[in-house]
DNA sequence: ACACAAAGTTAGGCTTACCTAATAATATTG
DNA sequence: CAATATTATTAGGTAAGCCTAACTTTGTGT
């Protein structure tokens, strides 16, 4: 089994590995993102490379093995899970998940995620709209891309988001913006690509593109033109 | 706020102080509890008197103060309810609540501990039988008493256990006797103390005192014998 | 291609939470 | 009440996980 202390690390590359289209992860990335700084990020790198988890060269960055990458899936599962019971059966908000998920995830018990995540319904994607993996680590697809890529006229339902900030979740909140919404792209201003939408009854907003790039749609018009 | 490491010191204490008739609890009695050596425990009880959460001299030994034991009784309670939440909810068996309840008690959000709380039903006794505390620290009564106590003819109810161990958990459950179940006490033997109870559809076993003992019951016949 | 910026690395230090071994204080008991 | 056993305390040590400061390597731009 594997080190409560490495997962954060594990999670942390997977996502920046895939996240990130760079695809590598370097030292300094890393310790941004875990909010330490460099010199620690190496000492434990070279740890986790002693328990075959990444291999490290500063040419190639770090990159995940095969056993690593499967842990990084389980620690991301677990956490998506958390999330997802904390969103659905204890009705916490989006943007308050993250945090508690984190804690939450540190207990060490398959078990309970396998009771929980049945609790939740067993759905396939996160309060988020982020895939969760299963036990083997497989991801389900979706076609989500952000509603950035839109064309006026489409009708799209919204499946996640691209960002966890507190200030970018609550933005969504006060918009009344939220997961499974439906939302009708009325116009798209060819100045700066800001999109105007309406949804819920009679609510619309204009979105800046640097919103509308982080929020994850799929269109639910059958041929819709779209860019995915 | 609290630290999170203090909690299990104040819950070791408090249950220390109570459980144990003695009312006056040692370093050495704290440091085989939490499973440490002496010197660990004194260092630590010097900063939780720092933080006057408790008194300690060698003479009184260690005493939580009105602060110290209203934070002992929150985290009694956010271990209670998580235990009644994973037996309730959840599933799990009885003997297996303990300790993924100490791994999760360590999420620090009030909130949490309200919504799963209500999600169990909102209980006034955990699934060993004991109290959970309310917010301001009270605690419900009840008319527990170990099932030893017992005089013959006597029809009871299990609320709980005195001991969390797995040996005694574990045979419990393989008698099947389980919170709530209602015992009836067909003999009681001179010889030994031991008892003879039925349960649940013809089954019947034969407790040794000492079982009897950390079998903590209710009597159901309005005005049984029974010592309290 | 070379100077400067960015990223990586080394060395050494701090804090927390543990430990052991030795000593001191306090109880117990013959 | 002296001898012994128990409990408390002190001193000093270790490992984990973090840090800063200084140095080295690796890009990158003109």
């Amino acid at each position: 089994m594997i080190k409560t202390s490495d997962e954060k690390y594990l999670k942390a590359i997977y996502q920046i590995s895939l996240a990130e289209n760079s695809s590598k992860a370097t030292i300094s990335e890393l310790a941004y993102y875990l909010d330490l700084k460099p010199p620690t990020v190496l000492e434990r790198l070279k740890i986790l490379q002693e328990e075959k988890l990444i291999t490290y060269k500063k040419a190639k960055g770090i990159v995940l093995t095969k056993i690593g990458e499967k842990e990084s899936l389980n620690v991301i599962r677990k956490h998506r899970i958390w999330e997802t019971f904390l969103h659905k059966v204890c009705k916490f908000s989006w943007s308050e998940v993250h945090e508690l998920a984190e804690q939450l995830q540190n207990a060490n018990s398959e078990k309970l995620i396998d009771r929980i995540y049945a609790l939740s319904g067993s759905p396939k994607f996160d309060p988020h709209g982020d895939p969760i993996p299963d036990k083997s680590g497989k991801l389900p697809t979706s076609e989500r891309r952000p509603l950035l890529n839109s064309v006026e006229g489409c009708k799209c339902v919204v499946l996640g988001v691209n960002e966890d900030s507190h200030d970018f979740l609550n933005y969504l909140t006060e918009l009344k913006i939220g997961l499974n919404d439906k939302l009708f792209v009325e116009k798209i201003f060819v100045f700066d690509g800001s999109i105007k939408v309406k949804y819920k009854n009679n609510e619309n907003a204009v979105l800046s593109s640097r919103v509308a790039e982080k929020i994850l749609v799929t269109c639910t018009k059958p041929n819709c033109t779209c860019k995915n």
